[in-house]
DNA sequence: ATAGTTACCTTGAACTAAAAGGTAAATATT
DNA sequence: AATATTTACCTTTTAGTTCAAGGTAACTAT
């Protein structure tokens, strides 16, 4: 039972935050319920994985960040760069790529 | 462009692995040169990382090591143990959540 | 003889996700 | 009014993984 390092997740934080990214602005804490919500609970993230990452993209320059007062509340809202749609489309490639040959190999193994 | 840790790959060899010795005896160079045929050359796992992993899996009761005199040169044959079956059926478990996950993800975000 | 292939192996580096812990303000509950 | 929960941000530490590179030795073909 791994606690870290679980199979088949590298990546995909990264791939599921650029692919909600591409679609409009969110906030951090709006992206860990957001991802439970598109992947049908079967994908939590948390803080501690999607804080680091918005910051990492962002520093890539694959993210664009501002901060905005929303009533009373400070938000941090990013949204995808179009060098942020470029490295969405690399992983894109990659999954595709990966899932591909996993599902090759299947086949030749029955 | 990383040259370690590329996206999508963990838990990718074990599972080719035990998917290639469960299907029969093979030994390590020999599954080096298998997984890029199954894959059709999409996923080449240096020996670096088999033998490694060969060695985990069979001390984690996943596999079962041989050695074998073939004509004059020495091989360590593996076959897959119940206990690596089962281990199996987990990962494809995992990769079928995980890749069903992110179809699900794909089909909200268009 | 030499070069290439077969066959095994180890070490070190880069990176990653997860867990746990931490701060503070707003909202809801009692 | 006091308390608990939720919102919202963040960092540090840990465990674990793949990959590259390097190393040995025997067999085979040129």
């Amino acid at each position: 039972m791994p606690k870290t390092n679980p199979p088949f997740m590298t990546g995909v934080p990264e791939l599921l935050l650029l692919r909600l990214l591409a679609n409009g602005q969110m906030y951090g804490y709006q992206l860990v319920r957001q991802v439970q919500l598109v992947t049908d609970n079967a994908i939590s993230l948390g803080e501690g994985v999607i804080y680091p990452m918005l910051h990492g993209l962002e520093k890539a320059g694959h993210l664009h960040a501002e901060r905005k007062q929303v009533g009373a509340r400070s938000r941090v809202y990013y949204e995808c760069t179009p060098k942020g749609r470029k490295r969405l489309a690399a992983l894109e490639g990659e999954w595709r790529r990966i899932s591909d040959a996993l599902a090759a190999s299947a086949a030749v193994a029955s």
